[in-house]
Formats: structure tokens, sequence, C-alpha cells
DNA sequence: CTATAGTTTCAATAGATATTGAAAGTTTAG
DNA sequence: CTAAACTTTCAATATCTATTGAAACTATAG
């Protein structure tokens, strides 16, 4: 199926307007997905790639379809692999090696949302947490010695903080009923679905 | 009220650790948060000092506060203007501009929720499904012209395609009901309190 | 073993993003 | 009106992040 580097540029296909690869455009729109999340757009083109492929490609193609270097390229499969997206695979008679992609959509997002988002909800709430706390505290003092205005004006960020802690608390709920959700049944959206 | 700018460093509190401002604890971890959740840090930064003001503040002693040049400043109040999550405010005699933070925070969660990343989620379904579409074509043709291979390789693509959209599809209703839930009873998170 | 194909590493660099601060602009008191 | 107080703009610059590509490394065939 042509066999050097050329793809048919719109090679004489019936309806659709030409120039237009959807391919490519599905690549872009993950790497802009995946990069608008927090993390490279270089990794959600790769996977998306991968994903779109019906072979496993090796590096070399990776980086051909994509214009990515060689460096680059391996860096992302690595980082993708780390985060179990991307599985390494080998072809029979063939020193390359060749990469797949996950393909259960649900387990990689809800590796991430375990791994990364719960991680900083919960490093915020604690931090929320001891800034409440110490702030009773120096409110409580203030109140002893009299200091009115002092006073007032720590309970009063005593008081915001610890809704911060309430919304924060509420958000990291939130992200783990979907976690556990979407682990339990593998269509974590039914949730919403019995009405709204 | 300690006239200048120094802070009084822990002056003699009772019991909590000294040298932990617990304020600027706060200020930090939301500046992390906020900038983990793809915006300026120092737009987080500002708000959560504004938050936690008992009073408005102006544009001066949030530079201080948070050593930020007074261009710096002037820039993140406009952009937390423009989300709506900080206001200004005018003290009578006086020519100086206060600012004071928007306090339900679930309102600006949703109001990000859905002008930023329902846009961002809505531009990728509306990607896929375009590809989708164009591939069901090109696979149609490909297998009027009996290019076996080429056909079952697209069809394969269309079929992936196929699961994004679902997912993005998906993801983009989970959005909707988080936001319309939040907007109904300002306690979007009742979702998951039934039982869970 | 050596030669070769493939992969990874990492210092250098390109590129993107955030920040500064002085100049220009605006508002108000007098 | 002018002067003073304050705010905004934006070109310059610093800072942070991503990417390159050649050298080092690894694995395999012969």
């Amino acid at each position: 199926m042509h066999a050097d580097g050329t793809p048919p540029p719109g090679s004489g296909y019936g309806s659709g307007r030409l120039g237009v690869d959807p391919e490519a455009e599905v690549v872009e729109s993950v790497g802009r997905l995946i990069e608008f999340w927090g993390f490279k757009r270089a990794l959600g083109r790769v996977w998306a790639l991968l994903y779109l492929a019906p072979q496993p490609l090796s590096a070399a193609e990776i980086g051909d379809k994509l214009t990515m270097s060689s460096g680059a390229v391996s860096m992302a499969l690595n980082e993708l692999q780390l985060w179990g997206t991307v599985t390494r695979a080998h072809k029979p008679a063939d020193r390359k090696e060749y990469f797949r992609a996950e393909e259960d959509i649900w387990k990689m997002v809800t590796r991430v949302l375990s791994d990364r988002e719960l991680r900083e909800v919960d490093s915020a709430c604690e931090t929320f947490q001891r800034a409440e706390e110490t702030l009773k505290e120096q409110s409580h003092d203030a109140k002893e010695r009299a200091a009115k205005e002092e006073h007032s004006d720590l309970d009063f960020r005593r008081a915001r903080v610890g809704y911060l802690r309430k919304v924060a608390t509420h958000g990291r709920t939130l992200l783990k009923g979907l976690i556990l959700t979407s682990k339990l049944d593998a269509s974590p959206l039914r949730l919403l679905n019995r009405k709204n």
C-alpha cells in the first residue's frame, strides 16, 4: 500500500471535500484536547495516531507521520507508557519495536483522575485544613488579647478558608465518585443518564 | 494597624508554629490549583488574596503582598474581572479603586466550565463527527472500488473515531449535567451525596 | 566477536509564556 | 485649565517548557 512515505493526497475519492485528512484532524484535535487537559500536546497526538492505526506502528513511522524528531517520539512513547496508555509490541522477524494504543479510554481517564487530579485536590484540602486550624488558634489568641479588630479579621479569614475547604472537599468527593463509578461499570456517565 | 508594609512576623502568637503564614499558604495553594486548572497562577493568587481579605484591596496593596509589578496586577485584575471573579469597588473619599472577590465559588466554577471546557469539548465532538462522516464515505468508496485492504483500514478508523466521539459526547453530557445541577441548586455535588 | 539497525539520552536551542517597568493614558481635585 | 494620583498598555526581557539531533547506548544478526 503506497510503499514510500507518500500518502495519496485525496487520490480521487468520491464525495467528501478533497484536501481534508480526517486522520490528521482527529490527531490534532486530540492533541489540543490533551494539551488543554494539562499534558503535552505531543502525547495526545502520538496516542491518537496509534489509536487510529489498524496495526501497531514503529517509532519511525510515528515520527514521520507527525513530523517529530526521534527523540521527541521516544520521550512521548515513554511517558505514554508510564501512564499506561501505550504498550510495546514486537513483530516476529523484526528488530523494531512496535507500539499500540490502550483502547479503553475510560480506563485511562480514570487513571489520570486518580493519579493526578485527585492528588492535587487532596493536597489543596490539606493545606486549607492546616490553614484553618492555624487561623482558628490565632483568632482565639487575638480574642484573649482583646485585640478586637485583629480577632474579627482573623475570624473572617478562618471562615473563608473554611468555605474553600468545603468546596475542595466536595470536589474531591465528586472526583472520587466519578472514578469509582467508572471503575465499577465502565460507563461512569450513567450518573446523569437516568433522567437529566 | 501596623501602618507600613511590615506584617507582624509571627508577633508572639500563642500556640501555632511560628513562621507559618496561613494566608500565604492558602494564596499559594489556590495559585497552584488554578494553574493546574489551566489559568495563570497569578490569577489564582490574586483572587485568593482578595477572597481572604476582610476589606477590598487596592491594586497597590495586592502588588505588595504578592510581589507583583503594577502591570501584572492590572492585567490579572482585568482578566479576573472578565471571568466575573472580581469586582471593582470605590471607597467614598478615595481616588483609588478597590477590588473584592466574587464569593460564590460555584458560580465561578460553573461559568468556567460552560465558557471554556464545554466549548473545548464541543469543538472536539464536532471534529470527531466530521471525521467520522468523511471516513464513512471514504470507506464506502473503497469498498466499491473493491480495495479490500484499504476498505478495512478505513473502516477500522471509522469505528475508532466513532468511539472517540461517543466518549467525548458522554463527557459533554456529564459536564452539562454538572453545570446544570450546580446552577439549579448551588450544590452540584448532591449528585453523589445520596448514598455513595 | 563486529557491524548494523534501532533506541534512548541529554545538552543545546528554539519557542512559548509570563513579567517587568517606564511611558502614555485617565480621572479628579482644586 | 493643570497637577497629582492612579491605572493601563506594551515592547523588552526574563523564565519556563518543548524539541531537536547527534552521540551514547543496546540488542541482534551474521
